[in-house]
RNA sequence: GGAGAAGUGGCAGAGUGGUCGAAUGCACUGGUCUUGAAAACCAGCGAGGGUUACACCUCCAGGGGUUCGAAUCCCUUCUUCUCCGCCA
């Protein structure tokens, strides 16, 4: 959520850059401008009303005490239209508050001047690319053969016990699952992230807190008995540890990374893009978190590229950067890169990482902030990127990996593993 | 799940209808003193809205109510603690 003092002197060039979303905000902006200018005359009002009852009240207080009993309900009479004006304000003032609220869940973050423009995925700049493409033997085959071939994922089974995009992981696959995790969890920790383990349930306040809610809760697994949400990534609990809180300058930065399985309800297509690993309604993935400065943030969004990079070099996967452009750009987002490893077999590149800098926009909403040095306030920034997501990095090295009679292990997770192939 | 108790500033902890945005202690910040530090002493010290700046308004777990007036009374939700039940 955009914060409402900053629409109010960069309308203009807001309205510029949301353009490169392909929307044009400037009617939006406006109005929020436009209520919230009348959200304050309300306020104004209503502090009046109050401020003169206050000191009635006291007034009348005074009298009962010194035993003035009629003049203390003389006044007491004039209260009675006060009351009336203050709670019609309040009311009104309330329904302003959610039309601003409305309006302003409604605007997008401001993309960064770097965001190229463009409409969708096609638009997206390459900004870096890694590795040679493997050149694979006659007769390879996509993931969701071998897996079969191998015994090693069963989306069959899983159709039976949950449905489709529910896979089970067997044997070595099973195994190689948990290698992974441990893998990426030793690579955040190392590089300073604090692992934290997260409940996979949220409340509705903390779908707000980091932008699911209101907008997408389509996308969510809700719990209607109980209220909850079934967590789509474990970006919602662990930004949502430090919604509310108020930091020093001295706690900078928070670096955190945890391991949590994501359920999406994402209907998607089907075909090719969602065979197999490509996309599923669980997953397991390992994020990364940032909570900093905002002298900082563009520096640490750098520095999580950075090492995203050293872990997909480790498992000697050719991937690619991408900066989305605006059209691509997720709502809450000022700058996002995505990591995209290639698949050998299905001859696609896999999004496998997402990392990007919210800035305030959701700081906004969380109520997160730190003391500046002068007594004051300020709103902190966020980022996290996905470090990694499991199945695509599974289908790829599986793909990448395969000989006629074997599927090879990346040396790195070997001692993970306690394997060196899958045959 | 059943019975009881409780939720106040960063922490501890007073406050049961007006003089309370809230005593006191600790922590923290600035100052005096000191070669420096500690101790002692003095002062400051929650957040949000609003204002050029003041004024002013709001917040004592969340929501609602009673009252001229609520941290204080009532209803409700959540959370914590104790006892019982169940349980990996």
């Amino acid at each position: 959520m955009l914060q409402i003092a900053e629409i109010r002197e960069n309308k203009e060039a807001f309205a510029k850059a949301l353009q490169k979303r392909n929307i044009d905000a400037l009617p939006l902006l406006e109005s929020a401008i436009a209520v919230d200018e009348n959200r304050r005359n309300l306020q104004a009002q209503l502090d009046e009303t109050l401020s003169k009852s206050n000191k009635l009240s006291k007034e009348i207080g005074d009298l009962f005490q010194s035993g003035n009993v009629a003049e203390a309900n003389e006044l007491k009479a004039q209260t009675t239209d006060l009351k009336e004006s203050s709670k019609q304000l309040s009311d009104q003032l309330s329904a302003v508050v959610e039309e601003l609220q409305t309006i302003l869940y409604a605007i997008p973050n401001i993309p960064q001047d770097s965001v190229p423009a463009g409409s969708s995925d096609e638009d997206n700049e390459v900004v870096f690319q890694y590795g040679d493409l493997p050149i694979l033997h006659e007769g390879a085959k996509p993931h969701w053969e071998l897996v079969k071939d191998y015994d090693i994922i069963d989306f069959e089974l899983g159709n039976k016990i949950t449905g489709a995009g529910f896979p089970v992981y067997k044997n070595k696959g099973a195994r190689l699952q948990r290698a992974l995790i441990n893998y990426f969890l030793d690579k955040n920790t190392a590089a300073g992230y604090e692992e934290m383990q997260v409940p996979l349930l949220v409340n509705e306040a903390s779908g707000y807190g980091t932008g699911q809610l209101p907008d997408k809760e389509g996308q969510m697994y809700h719990v209607g008995i109980d209220d909850l949400y079934l967590i789509p990534t474990a970006e919602v609990p662990i930004t949502n540890l430090y919604r509310g809180s108020l930091l020093e300058i001295k706690d900078f930065p928070i670096a955190m990374t945890g391991y949590t399985p994501c359920f999406r309800r994402e209907a998607g297509s089907y075909g090719s893009d969602v065979r197999g690993l490509n996309r599923l309604h669980q997953f397991d993935k390992v994020e990364i978190l940032r909570i900093e400065h905002p002298d900082q943030s563009d520096a640490a969004l750098d520095a999580m590229v950075v090492h995203v990079k050293g872990i997909l070099e480790e498992l000697e996967l050719p991937y690619r950067i991408l900066r989305l452009c605006g059209g691509d750009l997720g709502f809450t987002s000022t700058l996002t890169y995505d990591f995209e490893v290639y698949s050998a077999a299905q001859e696609k590149w896999l999004e496998v990482s997402s990392v990007s800098n919210f800035k305030t926009f959701q700081a906004n909403r969380l109520k997160l902030r730190y003391r500046t040095g002068d007594k004051g306030t300020e709103l902190a920034h966020t980022l996290n990127g996905s470090s990694l997501a499991l199945p695509r990095i599974l289908a790829s090295i599986l793909e990448n990996f395969q000989v006629h009679n074997a599927l090879h292990i990346p040396k790195v997770l070997i001692p993970y593993c306690g394997f060196d192939a899958i045959d």
